[in-house]
DNA sequence: CTATTAACTACCTAAACGGGTGATGTTTTA
DNA sequence: TAAAACATCACCCGTTTAGGTAGTTAATAG
């Protein structure tokens, strides 16, 4: 089996290597990034940048693949940074590699961009996995960035809707008031009396156990009771 | 470094084999898979089921470190099964292992508490290092699995909110309207007069290009102008 | 056929609200 | 130091709302 991934990974690298670049602020790190990857058959390094500034700079040269980008960074930091690239350059993957794990960090950085999100601790190997990964379209992660990512996806969804037995007709009620309508322009929306409306929503503020319009909408807004 | 990995895989083994059961209706993968468990050292199959509902009643006998579930089962699916083996047994991990890589699916079946997602095309290898990567803490995901989660994870990403100018104090009354106090209840948690409170109400409501509390309310928790 | 219920309408009162205008001080700025 | 900006409060007035009671119609069920 390891002959025949060597196999793979050569023929690969002899077709078409993947072009990378680093953006690290550390001399060893970046030092260490690009001989890594300079000396790997199937990758080739095209550019090592200490700031965002100096990689907006140069890397027009030689557009890389796949970018290494560090978030801590004198200037422009990281996230700011690969989302100027992402602009400029939308079909370029980039990955993060960094000592930072917070929900923060690690949320920013994949909404402004990253396509994966390392642990500067990865092991060599590893890393250059990650960048095959991602040129094969995948979205490389350090374990525990995953386990994150998993958890602040569950965070997102979950509030599980109360149920208060609203009918249609009250839910569509409901959505009139969120929308900002009052009991005149409701009325005449659903083609009934304002007082007919003024009825229903007594009920509407029973099942939610409220006392004024903007309760209910709260309530239904933050509750998803909608839709 | 081969010598190394096996080295330590049989330290951790004979410690401690990662206990594994299986919910998988098709015979052959669900007997493969049990054998590729079974007689890899380091890993011991305690169960390999046929349906949830077999799962449930048999799975007690030796509740198992992870459970490798399909989610296209005859009866109940891998889905709601999970939900309820989360229930159950908290601290038991749980790895989707399917054909289906919809969004749909990946996302629900990780909000019902899987711990990962793999695709049935993931070789042997990876897969036993999933199993392994999930009692370390990871959540391992086949690559269009990353991918995937984390498009939706962009797609989820607040809805870059709009600045109104909003003072500190004006989200202060903001959120004390959201929280269903009327103007006199705001003045006294604000300490502030009743008056005052209309005057600032106001300045909110121009600001916000609203004309009632509830429309206020409504714009401030759709836009997330609050915190 | 009568009782019941659902769906809608009506009216009433007190309270809350929205939109003005304007008066104090106090702080910042020019 | 004078002007401008700000924070706080006050009163007015017409409208909207909340909550209560009650009447009409039409369909349903016993």
């Amino acid at each position: 089996m390891l002959d025949t991934l060597t196999l793979k990974n050569m023929t690969e690298a002899t077709k078409k290597p993947i072009k990378t670049a680093i953006i690290e602020d550390q001399d060893d790190i970046r030092e260490g990034l690009a001989s890594l990857i300079g000396f790997t058959d199937g990758f080739k390094c095209t550019g090592a940048y200490k700031s965002m500034e100096e990689a907006f700079e140069k890397i027009r040269r030689d557009v890389p693949d796949v970018v290494l980008s560090d978030i801590g960074l004198p200037g422009m930091d990281g996230i700011q940074g690969i989302k100027i690239l992402k602009e400029r350059y939308p079909q370029m993957l980039i990955l993060m590699i960094t000592v930072y794990d917070d929900d923060e960090r690690i949320f920013d950085a994949l909404c402004a961009g990253a396509n994966g999100y390392l642990l500067k601790r990865t092991p060599p190997m590893r890393l250059l996995e990650s960048l095959r990964e991602a040129v094969d379209g995948g979205s490389p992660m350090s374990p525990e960035v995953a386990s994150k990512v998993i958890k602040l996806f569950r965070e997102i969804r979950p509030p599980e809707r109360a149920d208060y037995d609203l009918t249609p007709h009250e839910i569509r009620l409901l959505k009139l008031l969120v929308d900002g309508h009052n009991y005149n322009t409701a009325a005449k929306e659903l083609k009934s009396s304002i007082n007919t409306v003024k009825f229903y929503i007594k009920r509407v503020y029973e099942k939610l156990q409220v006392h004024s319009k903007s309760e209910a909408v709260a309530k239904a807004l933050k509750e998803r009771l909608l839709e």
